[in-house]
DNA sequence: TCGTTAATGTTCGAAAATGTTCTTTTTTGT
DNA sequence: ACAAAAAAGAACATTTTCGAACATTAACGA
């Protein structure tokens, strides 16, 4: 006979690699009742490490989005985002309050920020930890419910907060610019970057260049409601004549 | 060397290489008693070399999400700690919401809850990291301002934002608990201690009974308001006397 | 040597883990 | 849709482990 943990760790390194296991399978593989088996089962899925379904259970199925997770991302076209970056920063004066959406190229932003105070809102996790290294910063983040895949809080409370916070300028990144619209892949992060771009008196969009006529899932906003679109200088030339007719580009 | 620190030795290099060890295995091997080899598993659990789990011991899972300052204290008092978060985590039922706030003790219930489903809120980075590993669990974080020390959001929005959240169980440690007054070291932590139990149904106050008697800085609120006190079974009779005609103990 | 203290062993009631039995629910085959 | 078969779950029984209290043994200095 084993110890109960010992069992869990079994179970669970069984079920990595068949994916399923059944219940008579692990009872007797582990030489004890099913009962036990089923009672085990029952804990792991608790500890929301497996799911249960008759007669035994399977590894867990996370969640698939369609993006790309955070550090995939991150590779990608590095150096224009930090040209990206640069230019956001040089829009951040001393004592600005000044929100920032999460993004991997808004990440870029704080290593070009050369002011003395500055207050930055974010519901970003990984914004937040950058910003809060600099103690001369006034670091405020917005919680809420983790959507994992971003380390960005959303949700019903985070929108519910974010109305208590009026900035000077906001930084918000996009997955896509097409025609007159400002897209974004997730509904749950839009709805927050909705409700900070209307709060705000300088509305920034950070994107590069290879987001012009991309359209993803979900508007945040008309081109004509924001301040200045921010991005590179590999625009092609037809979309940036197209957009200076609309709005402030920057690049 | 002595025998005893001999066996402790060969315990640890047992448990290093087979992750798990029977305390029955053991006595066979090391030719004592099962009586003898709990006590050692007891001693090396409080020095916090191994995890003792029922019918033995096993490698410890050292927690990586925990700063310094915090696993310095944490050392202190593991076992009562412990006790006091399983007693906690036994009032939680499922589909409850609870606010658990920051404190060594309170991290330790996690590891004790036993429900499917859990509506989690905490101000606490630490606390939040721990639930946040369950799926099953639907935690909530509230922002705000970060202090440093203790991983804990405060001040101003912090404060602002918990105003919004109602919750069945609140679980909030204390540095101290003196005549009739729950008392607290931080300022800022006290005052959104204060306001979590003014919108929490059940107050439960966690702390290790080396707190009574002792006065901290910031009062939190008159005992009568809690509807328990959480300790573990070190507290003195006359203490424990005292504040039973007040409130409930729980040890 | 003795007396003192620390370590280990023993006993036993309580708690935890596991097993058993029987009933209810789900699946499957027709 | 139905009945038979398989699995799950509830309740209770059994076994194992734990830990407190006390007894015994080993260790060591005066």
């Amino acid at each position: 006979m084993r110890l109960r943990d010992e069992r869990h760790k079994r179970i669970l390194q069984m079920i990595e690699e068949k994916l399923f296991l059944k219940v008579s399978e692990a009872a007797e593989m582990l030489g004890v009742t099913e009962m036990t088996i089923r009672r085990d089962f029952k804990y792991l899925e608790n500890q929301g490490l497996i799911t249960r379904i008759h007669g035994g259970a399977k590894k867990k199925t996370k969640d698939q989005y369609i993006e790309l997770s955070h550090t995939e991302k991150k590779a990608l076209n590095i150096k224009e985002k930090k040209y990206v970056a640069e230019k956001a920063a040089k829009l951040i004066e001393n004592n600005d309050t000044i929100f920032i959406g999460p993004g991997t190229t808004t990440e870029f932003i704080y290593d070009y920020i050369d002011v003395s105070s500055l207050n930055v809102i974010t519901n970003s996790i990984s914004i937040f930890n950058r910003f809060q290294e600099n103690k001369n910063f006034n670091v405020i983040l917005i919680g809420g419910r983790l959507r994992e895949r971003t380390k960005t809080f959303v949700g019903y409370f985070t929108s519910k907060w974010i109305r208590d916070i009026k900035v000077q300028k906001a930084f918000i990144g996009t997955n896509g610019i097409d025609g007159d619209q400002i897209t974004t892949a997730d509904e749950e992060e839009g709805a927050i970057q909705r409700i900070v771009l209307k709060n705000s008196n300088y509305r920034y969009i950070i994107t590069d260049s290879t987001k012009f006529g991309v359209c993803a899932f979900q508007k945040i906003c008309n081109v004509n409601e924001v301040t200045a679109i921010i991005t590179d200088n590999k625009i092609p030339v037809e979309y940036k004549n197209f957009y200076e007719e609309i709005c402030k580009i920057i690049n």
